[in-house]
DNA sequence: TTGACCATGTAATTTGTTACATGATTTC
DNA sequence: GAAATCATGTAACAAATTACATGGTCAA
């Protein structure tokens, strides 16, 4: 099983989850295409890792649960070693270049970074506080066990959204400086 | 070309470079393996897109430029949309499921992935303070504008390094204050 | 009725990882 | 003289992306 396979029997720890719900959970830490995540449900399936129930929900929507087999099996690789966390920043390869790229698409590539974390920002506030909400602030809720690797992960992303405006800002302003002062030329 | 092949032109613009040297300088924002970087070099020479030149270099070390064919290549690869940033984090995968791990394990999955930051952001503050070294920290030293966009990226990374530092701390005292109350059981 | 989102799947292609291969240089 | 690091390459395999394919729900 690969690394992703078991980061899906993982979420599902927390509660039983269709391809679709895992996919969107995932997005904080981990991009996956549906086209990788069925596949792998099927495979964890054939492997009596999972269960799925798909009796009276709607439709063609599969909810697969954790089975006592699965867990074991994901022990196993919770042991291991731990993979080096992987980024890949198509903006940060661009800026490596910022000296040769025209300023107004360098103010256009701020705007656009500083949007997308801004949203993202958002959103994950908003998942907080929907946990917040649900578990009570001081922990104590029902349940709130299952939820609190969630927990934990949403507010690290969070925090990673904040840095990322925050750095933003700072990279933008010295540009700017920068620009102003010596107009950069080339 | 692929965005790997784009970035690796991206920091040619700053100074030419081996394989090898692309390899590290892509470590703050993109892990590539050198199986991949040779062959794209060796592609990206091919289209006249960078030269290279081994001169009196030592050894078997090949030093490649960009070429104007190269910029304006990249010019319209930075035009262009810019892809969402990619990550892909085992550590968070692992965590997802911490209500079920054992909580010694649960300590040392903290404690590892705290030395692994603590050790970059010690690297990136080194990188940092020898680019300010070398230019100036207001910016005036000569070639510095080459040097900005890597400046910036450095930056970038020891802030998220520091962030992530902190939130390792944050979310390892939840943990305990979470575990010694109710116990976790499970 | 159009567009966004929910929901699942497979196939073709591209990308990334691991293994195979080699050899020099530097530091302890 | 052993280990780490520098340095480049290819081949086999695994994983990720994009395209192909289908169909339901919900709100403006």
């Amino acid at each position: 099983m690969n690394s992703l396979g078991y980061t899906l029997l993982s979420m599902l720890v927390r509660k039983p989850c269709s391809g679709y719900e895992l996919k969107g959970y995932l997005e904080l830490f981990w991009q996956a295409h549906h086209s990788q995540i069925y596949p792998l449900l099927n495979k964890l399936e054939k492997l009596g890792y999972v269960v799925y129930i798909s009796e009276n929900d709607p439709i063609h929507k599969k909810i697969y649960s954790i089975t006592d087999e699965g867990k074991e099996f994901l022990q196993e690789w919770i042991q291991g070693k731990t993979a080096k966390p992987i980024t890949r920043d198509e903006f940060l390869g661009k800026l490596y270049a910022i000296s040769i790229i025209d300023p107004k698409r360098v103010e256009e590539l701020f705007q656009e970074r500083q949007a997308y974390f801004q949203k993202l920002a958002t959103i994950h506030k908003k998942t907080l506080d929907e946990i917040d909400e649900q578990f009570g602030a001081d922990l104590t809720g029902e349940g709130w066990e299952s939820s609190f690797g969630r927990y934990l992960i949403c507010k690290r992303r969070y925090d990673m959204d904040l840095a990322e405006l925050e750095w933003c800002q700072w990279a933008n302003d010295q540009y700017r400086q920068k620009f102003n002062n010596k107009n950069f030329s080339n």
